[in-house]
DNA sequence: GCCAACGTTGGC
DNA sequence: GCCAACGTTGGC
């Protein structure tokens, strides 16, 4: 089975690396994804074993700061259902959930944080929707070769 | 189905 | 905090 790639967003103040170091076996349920074509990778292509990079978002220094794995396969979003959620979403059914998380489990932190400037001066990562104007997409795939290539930035 | 208004994302 | 870009909503 071919291992892909994905790039996942999280805002450090809401949910950081250190944050997710700190989790039961480095894992955590990547929940609140309110995104449909974001929502659609999720649910549809994402496989145990997949590679992530995670990333900060919204921050001082933007950028990829670890690297993770996908520990287990689309499931229904429970936040989705729960009304003391600030992910609620009342129009999600149970018997038809809209929405879908997997769950993310940390494999190693990167040496140092890559960040979005850096990226964006890389001319093999001009077509990644990450260093694109305006992109605000918060699962993304990523090529194996730009997988390397951000790796060999380490 | 169009599109203006609105809310959110996220870099700066 | 600002604001450009974008996605969603809802009136028509």
């Amino acid at each position: 089975m071919t291992v892909r790639h994905w790039l996942m967003k999280s805002e450090p103040e809401t949910f950081s690396l250190d944050h997710l170091a700190q989790m039961p076996k480095r894992t955590t349920m990547w929940d609140g994804v309110r995104n449909y074509q974001a929502r659609n990778m999720i649910r549809d292509d994402m496989r145990v074993g997949d590679l992530v990079f995670f990333y900060h978002s919204n921050c001082a220094e933007p950028g990829i700061v670890g690297l993770c794995e996908v520990a287990r396969a689309a499931y229904p979003d429970p936040s989705a259902f729960d009304p003391s959620s600030p992910y609620h979403d009342p129009q999600s059914d149970p018997a038809n959930p809209r929405w879908y998380v997997v769950d993310v489990k940390l494999k190693r932190r990167l040496k140092r944080n890559i960040t979005l400037g850096e990226l964006k001066a890389a001319s093999p990562l001009a077509d990644m929707a990450l260093v694109r104007r305006g992109n605000r997409l918060s699962v993304m795939p990523v090529t194996a070769d730009e997988w390397d290539f951000i790796l060999s930035l380490e």
